[in-house]
DNA sequence: TTAGGGTTAG
């Protein structure tokens, strides 16, 4: 066989392997050709690569009769492709060709695989060997100076590349460019960027990404239509960018125009627009892109799948993402983390918890899954073990790992566990995170330590809108209503941030409990004015209770039956509180037989009866629901409570004796009863 | 063989 014909064979190859992309139809070829050919054999290897298939190529590079240099090339760069660095290793000390372009191919994929060190002692072997670096080299090599963040070290690597003459190389300067911003030193790579004599797309990208990374959307959106040239990496920065600024329907939109434009979207957009599908919960939408990638043949690829299984299971559908998860042949964490987090999210912590056992390599995201699913459903013991057991494996708490635990410590109302996490988050530096900031916040207004939030409040560096939130809802809820105020009027004095749903109604709770009941008016009329906010239920039911407690009760009835909607039960019990409290009979009469209309036509309206009589203190109406419940066959699901003794949560429900120690709890209870009869 | 781009957790 000549080398012509076996040049064809090669690209007659290639171009199936584009087409198609179907293994079956390319090894059906080589098999067809009689004999070994080595072309053929590499761009099988190649393709195999491609396809996630690394242990396929191996194998067949393995069994090679005899191989070339591109046959070392294709299999170590893939397998570095592909993650799989000590074996590219293992071939690399046993390569017979060393020439620029495997050295170069060994520290690019170093430096991809976040081992920028060790590329650095390949690239410095690499000078001692005698073989001299190209220009694409020293790309990678300025690459691995900008992830080390040395600046030192890149001043050297640039001193080299003068010397050797490729400073006005133009990916060089792209290089030097990403190094400079990387480093935070944004008037340089601007400056190279001004300087250079040729530009291309990678350069006006990178200065887009630039602005993207300062979060001047707006300013990239400017340069993005302004680039004299654009390219599919260009699109795929701005909808990525977009999707993960939390502008999802941007994103989609921007894919769309991509399209419109004629030109072919890449991996990355199709990965970042169904991630932005996913977070606007767009099924359908998510299904059309998920049949036209089966039809182009990208479905194979693990960013797609990975947004694909994400897509399905925060739609709520976890069979066709378990599905899908189960097609792709070699996952990587992200998509095990995806389906975890899938079945976390949909409250299906069984199958979380199976899933994330066989995990191979996990990383913080799979145990922050798993966390979150726990807290989600309110299991929050296991949360702490799980927390725990996450310590002792090794693996390190991030920020979003204490956002999480924080919450569960605020929930459970476990100011010990809260300090014990606080301390935790001082000692890996990370209290000055605003995202730790509003969390601590959060959990010391939740357990009723009111100073230290104020304290951690005080001390935040930036408050966002979460941040007062949490400071202004907390003080409220824990009767500091005249400081809450005091709190919401300084946050519009001294800060952009205009007030949400959830301040406005702690402002009208805060009211509510001082007895300012103009002033809460007042902010209850200027919500839609002033704020464009629409009051919810919720709202409407705070200036109910706020006239109820002032004694206003005809006022509060009239603004009842004004509401744009039916009433919440909640507002039907702060009128009937105040009826009680300020002597109305009649209409307190009036108001029980609208609850016992209410109770007939609503699901659950019996035990909602019963908690507007228990709060407004008629306990004989009380125990009439009860018994109609008994009657009717109604079932009440049992109150709970629970106490915290030595990082151990101990539940008790009501009616219920299935705690190990309740005999002995029983008894310590009557003698404590005695004592204070005695008392 | 390269520089610019992608998926998951709070």
């Amino acid at each position: 066989m000549g080398l012509s014909s076996q040049k064809y064979i090669a690209v007659k190859l290639l171009i199936m392997y584009l087409n198609s992309r179907k293994s079956h139809d390319i090894e059906q070829m080589v098999k067809e050709f009689n004999g070994f050919n080595l072309v053929a054999h590499n761009c099988l290897i190649n393709a195999n690569v491609d396809w996630g298939n690394v242990s396929e190529a191996r194998r067949l590079f393995d069994e090679m009769p005899e191989r070339n240099e591109v046959s070392w090339t294709v299999l170590i760069s893939g397998l570095l492709r592909n993650g799989r660095v000590a074996e590219a290793m293992w071939y690399f000390e046993r390569n017979p060709f060393p020439n620029v372009f495997l050295w170069t191919a060994t520290i690019s994929g170093l430096v991809q695989n976040g081992l920028s060190s060790e590329a650095m002692r390949v690239f410095v072997k690499m000078l001692a060997s005698g073989v001299a670096p190209n220009d694409v080299t020293f790309t990678s090599v300025v690459r691995a100076c900008g992830e080390l963040g040395d600046s030192g070290l890149g001043k050297s690597v640039l001193g080299l590349i003068v010397k050797v003459g490729f400073e006005d190389n133009l990916s060089v300067s792209n290089s030097f460019i990403s190094f400079n911003l990387k480093l935070g030193n944004i008037d340089l790579a601007r400056r190279i960027f001004d300087r250079m004599e040729e530009r291309d797309v990678v350069s006006w990208t990178a200065i887009l990404d630039m602005y993207v990374d300062m979060g001047d959307l707006r300013e990239a959106r400017r340069i993005f239509v302004e680039m004299p040239e654009r390219n599919e990496i260009s699109w795929s920065v701005m909808i990525s960018r977009y999707s993960q600024g939390g502008y999802p329907k941007e994103a989609v939109s921007l894919f769309h125009e991509m399209v419109q434009c004629g030109l072919i979207p890449n991996t990355s957009c199709y990965s970042s627009v169904i991630s932005a599908l996913a977070s606007l919960r767009a099924l359908q939408e998510g299904k059309n892109i998920h049949g036209h990638v089966l039809k182009i043949g990208m479905d194979r690829d693990i960013f797609i799948c990975s947004s694909l299984v994400d897509l399905y299971c925060k739609c709520g559908n976890t069979k066709d993402g378990r599905l899908l998860f189960d097609s792709v042949l070699e996952k990587n964490v992200v998509c095990w983390n995806s389906m975890v987090t899938g079945y976390s999210l949909n409250g299906q912590l069984a199958e979380a918890k199976e899933l994330f056992n066989q995990i191979p390599n996990k990383n913080n995201i799979s145990w922050n899954s798993l966390i979150t699913g726990y807290i989600e459903t309110e299991n929050f013991d296991r949360a702490f073990e799980v927390f725990n057991e996450m310590i002792l494996s090794g693996e390190q708490p991030n920020k979003s790992t204490f956002s999480s635990v924080l919450k569960a410590c605020a929930s459970l109302v476990s100011l010990e566990r809260g300090e014990y996490m606080h301390a935790k988050v001082v000692k890996l530096g990370f209290q000055n995170d605003i995202f730790m900031g509003t969390a601590l916040v959060d959990m010391y207004a939740k357990t009723g330590n009111i100073e230290s939030s104020r304290m951690v409040f005080n001390g935040m560096l930036i408050k966002n809108e979460i941040a007062w939130t949490a400071m202004i809802q907390g003080l409220a809820e824990n009767g500091f209503a005249e400081e809450s105020l005091a709190f919401f009027e300084e946050m519009e004095q001294t800060s952009t941030i205009k007030p949400n749903d959830l301040i406005l109604l702690s402002v009208l709770f805060a009211c509510s409990h001082c007895g300012l009941v103009d002033k809460g008016l007042f902010y209850f009329n200027s919500m839609e004015k002033v704020y464009g906010i629409t009051p919810s239920e919720r709202h409407y039911t705070s200036v109910v209770d706020m006239l109820s407690r002032a004694g206003r009760i005809s006022e509060a009835e009239k603004f009842m039956t004004n509401m744009p909607f039916e009433p919440e039960v909640n507002a039907w019990a702060a009128l009937l509180s105040g009826c009680k409290t300020y002597g109305n009979k009649k209409l307190a009469e009036k108001i029980a037989t609208k609850l016992s209309e209410l109770a007939e036509t609503k699901s659950g309206g019996y035990v909602l009866l019963s908690n507007v009589y228990a709060s407004s203190g008629r306990w004989l109406d009380v125990l009439n629901i009860r018994k109609m419940m008994n009657e009717k066959g109604v079932k009440k699901s049992g109150g709970c409570s629970w106490i915290e003794v030595r990082n151990r949560i101990h539940l008790f429900f009501s009616q219920d004796d299935s705690h190990a120690q309740s005999a002995e709890l029983s008894e310590v209870l009557e003698l404590l009863n005695s004592e204070m009869v005695i008392l």
